[in-house]
RNA sequence: GGGAGCAUAGCUCAGCUGGUUUAGAGCAUCUGCCUUACAAGCAGAGGGUCCGCGGUUCGAACCCGUGUGCUCCCA
């Protein structure tokens, strides 16, 4: 079959994927084999893949992949989330579109269309994910609302509620007006916004004075209950105890004084508003002042504004100015930058709002969690995550787990018209649970809570319900695959996701849920921003893997990305991935084309190259066997890289090719396929694709590289990869030395050893010969007159040549290194001449340092012997 | 306001035991090659006050202190 001049990435793709898939390697069911798990961070269901997913993938299949090829039990399961804001809002908007209102049908018809909606495009993300070569085990595809799943979060919920970690409050939330929602304040993004300050002034009650409040909110001062200055504060001393009157319907509030206040900020003056501002509402709390809710839940104003009844609170803000100008109370009006809070889901700007919630009581729960990742049961790569995650957990807050949505686990939570309620996983149990205190009560009297879940509250018992660990406690599947093996995730959720994780892994299973948490960084673009759909920054990443292949995608993404390091993505990282494709796609071409050439004729002079490659392999295992075990895998894929296109292609390849029509032997036909197919086994979990399909293309092949066992590295002789470094270097000087000089690629030269080591030339002679052309090799004594003197270690070489060379030149490239060398002789003899290093210092870096030495001193010598013969 | 991280070649980044020559890779740049696997390639080259300052050490890009500048998280 002939081979295409290019390696072509989307037919070859989509043909391994189909067959692994066929031969069920990526299905895992338990046996006496060592599990190693993965589970998916569950993407939403209404995603469809980016950069990060990209990122987070790959390093997942590269994970599993390798486990799989070291004779583990590897299983991946993948699954979505329901991601109750996200899809409501999609559900919503496709209704719309319909010319139905969500207000227009009851929740079960909604549902009904949503459940439509996830069947037809929830999940597409997964499709995308067999694109890039994801090896995930289908069968066990997941779901947060799957009936069993659904049934372990609400048996949490009651579990919870009835070891009083759940309790139900009214408290400040954030609350999200267009999604009509509460939000955590995980879920809330704050962005700096170019607002302005207005300097109101209220009246004193009983006098002709007034004060100036400053605020960016003049709408709310509609619900101000009180003004707030520093005690210390001798602006306002005199105010202490007396009343203000709000602008414009003149509610009478008292002047308060606490330290919260910050005197420099503003007039020093603050007005007090505890329904629509955090901070505010502490203070109402502590001085037991009013509390007036002048908003809506879709924040337009409500009756107990008094004004602007029914209109949104940005437009009032547009309205109100000119009407407390035209009354005589706005004094002046500043530029001012702000931090505001934006709903992630729906970007409106977040109302700080009082009202009745679910929340679950962390401080308990989060004890273990926290001991589970300081000991090291659970381990953060990298490690520098552990101080975030401990700053966190020792400062965490209660957790708003109510959302006023649908779509979602509703919350089992059942009301009597009195107001009393129980938790109970039925309405009948509910009802059993309210009618022993109120016995008049009949069944259709009690209402369930119309909320649902938080989607953190069910996709916090991913990593054992996927494995039925709560709806099926102690199966056999849960028992092999949990605790999970490494967790991959982005930082970004240490707090959403992974303490959670934690915490309900010890809670329900007595034990973690994975050993390791490997944290991706973030992907940013060229301009350090990170992608976002809402920034459009993010390339169409199919579009890509048809543009590149999956494989130089997957290669691009991972060669820059160290664990928790931010990556810029850059597409000539895929370039450099593609041009990776053609490299190994071309050394296949090369050595199929030696098939028809191998006889018995062939000279056996490759042995050294032979010898030299099979122990840089052996090498190159063990490193990069240490550092995958460390995570490094963006180290590991360089190791690699440079092992296949400069060692093997660059390298090796040139020494063994044999000329033109020249015959190769046997020994070398077969090792180079052997060696190739190593190398090849080594890069597939990172470039599945070409790998496999090369490993095919090399010989008949009785098994598939996805599913073929590694070998354990072999010992390596360090005394044959010190020559063959050598020889390399040899080389490369000796090129070096034909370029300064313009000698032409075609033009042979004579080249003369003077060594100590003539053996060891004798072996490499014609790998020599072949690399700097030259036509003959002879050892001598003595210097050699009118040739181009080379020295590396303390060997040296004369280049002799027809061409006439240019002596000004090459004495000064002469001189220039006689320096580097006098300077760096210096250096090593200041070291060497000084007692304390001598003594101090591990032997082995003494007597590396008297090489040093020695070799540069030889160099010195050839240096000066060479600018006296020019 | 509280905390964390980062600063190495023109750009993006490695450098995880303090000693592998006076610091590496990819991209970009320069020189020479269409050498029968590969021009998306080959052979070479140039390019650095390892952010500044001080300290620890026989020895510092690496450890400690400090200053500066960016980034992120929390309020």
């Amino acid at each position: 079959m002939e081979l295409s001049k290019n390696y072509i990435p989307n037919e070859t793709e989509a043909r391994w994927y189909e067959h692994w898939l066929y031969k069920g390697y990526f299905n895992s069911t338990p046996d006496e084999r060592e599990a190693y798990t993965v589970v998916i961070p569950p993407p939403n269901v209404t995603g469809v893949l980016h950069m990060g997913h990209c990122l987070n993938n790959s390093i997942q299949d590269i994970l599993i992949r390798r486990a799989r090829m070291q004779g583990k039990n590897a299983c991946w399961v993948p699954g979505t989330d329901h991601a109750s804001i996200a899809t409501e809002a999609k559900v919503v908007a496709m209704l719309r579109e319909k010319g139905i209102t969500k207000s227009s049908l009851s929740r079960d018809e909604f549902l009904q269309y949503a459940w439509e909606w996830k069947e037809k495009y929830g999940g597409i993300i997964l499709q995308q994910l067999k694109k890039m070569g994801c090896s995930l085990d289908w069968n066990r595809t997941s779901f947060t609302m799957d009936k069993d799943y659904y049934q372990s979060v609400i048996s949490v919920f009651i579990d919870l509620y009835k070891k009083g970690h759940i309790y139900r409050g009214k408290r400040m939330i954030n609350w999200d007006v267009k999604a009509k929602t509460a939000l955590s304040d995980e879920e809330v993004i704050y962005k700096e916004v170019q607002s302005k300050l207005y300097y109101l002034q209220y009246a004193i009650e009983g006098s002709t004075e007034f004060i100036t409040i400053a605020t960016v909110r003049p709408e709310t001062i509609l619900g101000d209950t009180a003004i707030c200055v520093n005690p210390a504060d001798e602006r306002y001393k005199h105010l202490h105890g007396k009343y203000a009157l709000v602008p414009l319907i003149n509610r009478r509030i008292p002047i308060i004084a606490d330290e919260y206040v910050a005197m420099d900020f503003g007039t020093g003056a603050l007005k007090v508003t505890p329904a629509h501002d955090m901070n505010d509402y502490q203070l109402g709390t502590k001085y037991n002042l009013e509390i007036i809710d002048t908003m809506n839940d879709d924040g337009t104003m409500s009756e107990s504004a008094q004004l602007f009844v029914g209109q949104d609170r940005f437009e009032v803000r547009k309205q109100i100015v000119p009407q407390l100008e035209a009354a005589g109370h706005l004094v002046k009006t500043e530029e001012y930058t702000n931090q505001v809070g934006f709903s992630e889901r729906t970007d409106v700007v977040v109302e700080p709002r009082l009202s009745l919630q679910w929340w679950v009581s962390m401080k308990a729960i989060a004890t273990p969690a926290l001991k589970a990742v300081m000991e090291e049961q659970v381990q953060f790569h990298p490690a520098k995550f552990k101080n975030l995650y401990r700053h966190w957990m020792e400062n965490i807050k209660d957790w708003c787990i109510s959302r006023q949505l649908w779509w979602g686990h509703r919350i089992p939570a059942f009301y009597a018209p009195d107001g009393s309620y129980a938790v109970a996983a039925t309405r009948e149990e509910a009802f059993a649970e309210l009618a022993a205190s109120n016995p008049s009560l009949s069944l259709d009297d009690i209402r369930q809570d119309d909320d649902c879940l938080d989607t953190w509250f069910s996709s916090w018992l991913w990593p054992f319900e996927v494995f039925g660990g709560l709806s099926n406690p102690g199966n056999p599947e849960v028992n092999y695959y949990y605790p999970t093996s490494t967790l991959v995730t982005a930082p970004e959720i240490i707090f959403f996701w992974v303490a959670r994780m934690i915490m309900a892994g010890y809670e329900y299973m007595g034990e973690k849920p994975f050993k390791n948490v490997y944290f991706t960084g973030i992907v940013r673009d060229k301009q350090g921003r990170k992608m976002s759909k809402s920034l459009g920054n993010s390339p169409d990443l199919l579009a890509l893997i048809d543009q590149y292949g999956a494989d130089a995608v997957r290669f691009g993404i991972m060669i820059a990305s160290p664990a928790g390091n931010d990556i810029l993505f850059d597409e000539s990282a895929l370039e450099q991935g593609r041009n990776f494709n053609n490299k190994m796609w071309n050394a296949l071409k090369l050595i199929r084309s030696w098939e028809a050439r191998v006889s018995k004729e062939a000279p056996a002079s490759a042995d050294f190259a032979l010898d030299w490659f099979g122990n840089r392999l052996e090498q190159a295992k063990a490193e990069v066997n240490g550092l995958m075990d460390q995570f490094r895998l963006s180290e590991a894929l360089k190791v690699l890289y440079s092992l296949i296109w400069d060692d093997f292609c660059s390298w090796y390849l040139e020494w063994v090719k044999p000329g033109f029509e020249q015959p190769l032997s046997e020994p070398v036909y077969r090792k180079t396929i052997g060696y190739f197919e190593d190398m090849m086994q080594l890069l597939h979990p990172f470039m599945p694709f070409i790998t496999e399909e090369i490993y095919h293309l090399l010989q008949e092949q009785h098994t598939d590289l996805c599913v073929k066992t590694f070998s354990q590295a072999g010992a390596v002789d360090k005394n044959i990869l010190e020559e063959g470094e050598l020889l390399k270097q040899v080389i490369s000087a000796l090129r070096d030395a034909r370029n300064k000089n313009q000698i032409k690629p075609k033009d042979p030269i004579k080249l003369h050893i003077a060594t100590r080591n003539q053996s060891s030339y004798e072996a490499i002679q014609h790998i020599l010969s072949k690399q700097v052309n030259a036509e003959s090799i002879t050892f001598t004594g003595d210097t050699v007159a009118n040739a181009i003197v080379v020295a590396v270690e303390s060997d040296k070489f004369y280049l002799e040549t027809e061409k006439q060379l240019d002596t000004t030149a090459l004495r000064a490239e002469l001189e220039k290194e006689l320096v580097y060398q006098q300077g760096f002789l210096e250096s090593v003899s200041k070291k060497l001449g000084n007692e304390r290093f001598v003594q101090n210092a591990k032997p082995e870096v003494v007597a590396l340092e008297q090489k040093k030495k020695a070799d540069a001193e030889a160099r010195i010598r050839t240096i000066e012997e060479s600018l006296k013969s020019l």
